[in-house]
DNA sequence: GAGGACCCTGAGAGCCCGCTGAGAGACGCG
DNA sequence: CGCGTCTCTCAGCGGGCTCTCAGGGTCCTC
């Protein structure tokens, strides 16, 4: 599940991303309007939070330009409360929903799910290899009857590699669409999470789901295990 | 495409039934939870639909038998919108997808399609001589039945060749595309790995796929040898 | 048949890759 | 403020993969 967040205050940027991310979705940031747009053209986002004040291009212009280019993508827009701009305005530009600042970040939450619930009536189906399932909507997985308990990024990981079953995922594939795009760390992180995923989903059951191809990356087996 | 629909109310299961068969789908009905899964062990069905409230045995229980013998069959189930039941049960017992009755039967035709499509064995292009195969998105291979266990580099170069069946592809060609463009060390090193891939891939079969052909390169046998 | 070019193969050294444990830093919670 | 959790970094280790090298075999040419 994929989030823009447009938003040039720094901190207010770096307090919606950790929190979203804590949320379980991956989180893309852009501080002004031009870089919202070149983003938006080359990634599928799920939906879109949106500052109104932006150097540069303002978040009106950004909605409409979207909107024009035909991109449906819900967008919920943040104005400050002064209100040079009303909401009236923002709905009237295609936005999808709005929110006053300051604002708590449990209703941003909260909004940000009722537009996807929205926006997306289509719920995914539970995902499966073998008797490992898990449920994306529901934020849970397990194996068999057994719930499995997993962290937010183990969740990540292990639900990339189920929709991708019997096929390699390189590192850099996993870095990209399980941690950043632009990730720019120690690669070897995805080795120690694949290690801690194997440790609970893998070695308590005496199985083996995650293989490791030496030079290419990890494939999950779609009987699992 | 075979649906299974598990249903007792008449009018319910005979309209999902017309509707079903009028999309193209073959439509078998159980009104109860023993015949459904005597069904199911006799015949296969690409998805069922299972109503939770069944005479007999429920669906709960159908569902949990049918998982717990192996069958991963995708399962649609329907729920009485009350809540004696809620989904979060269902989806741990191995359903992958829930409707609440009353529903439509546009939806319920999205979900199944979005059931199918998932589950569907995503089809990669195997690379095949004979019967020697190689999965690249997978990055898998074997001879018939029997996988063969590659290492990255001879894996390389096995792909690139069964993707040049019957021709002979120089080792300048082999250096430059399975090794390095600007490869600069031995070239006896194609020698070494060919001979590495023969004795994985066909000394023990008996075969000989790989042809040297003096003074070119070598030679892939469409037909594995 | 002799000579030479070409190819095969076994042995072994070095190194890269992936795994793991330990621990630091950020954060949330009581 | 102390504790627990989660994320990420770092360094060490172990094994297997890659590659080199040299000796011997094979095939072609003259």
């Amino acid at each position: 599940m994929r989030v823009l967040v447009v938003e040039d205050e720094q901190n207010i940027a770096a307090a919606v991303d950790r929190g979203l991310r804590a949320e379980g979705f991956t989180v893309d940031i852009a501080e002004d309007g031009e870089k919202a747009l070149g983003l938006v053209r080359h990634n599928g986002y799920a939906v879109i939070v949106l500052d109104l004040m932006l150097p540069g291009r303002n978040g009106y212009d950004v909605c409409r330009t979207l909107r024009a280019a035909g991109i449906t993508t819900p967008v919920l827009i943040l104005t400050a409360k002064d209100g040079e701009y009303d909401e009236a305005d923002a709905l009237d530009l295609g936005a999808d929903d709005y929110l006053t600042k300051p604002f708590s970040f449990v209703v941003l939450l909260a909004r940000l799910r009722a537009l996807l619930r929205r926006t997306a009536p289509q719920r995914s189906p539970v995902l499966r290899a073998g008797d490992l399932w898990l449920d994306p909507a529901a934020h849970r997985c397990g194996r068999g009857d057994q719930r499995l308990d997993l962290t937010p990024r183990e969740f990540g990981l292990l639900e990339f590699m189920l929709r991708r079953p019997d096929t390699v995922v390189s590192k850099t594939d996993l870095l990209a669409e399980v941690w950043d795009t632009w990730f720019e760390g120690d690669p070897n992180i995805v080795e120690v999470y694949v290690g801690y995923l194997r440790r609970k989903i893998d070695t308590p059951f005496g199985r083996s789901s995650i293989e490791t191809v030496r030079g290419i990356g990890y494939r999950l087996d779609a009987k699992g295990g």
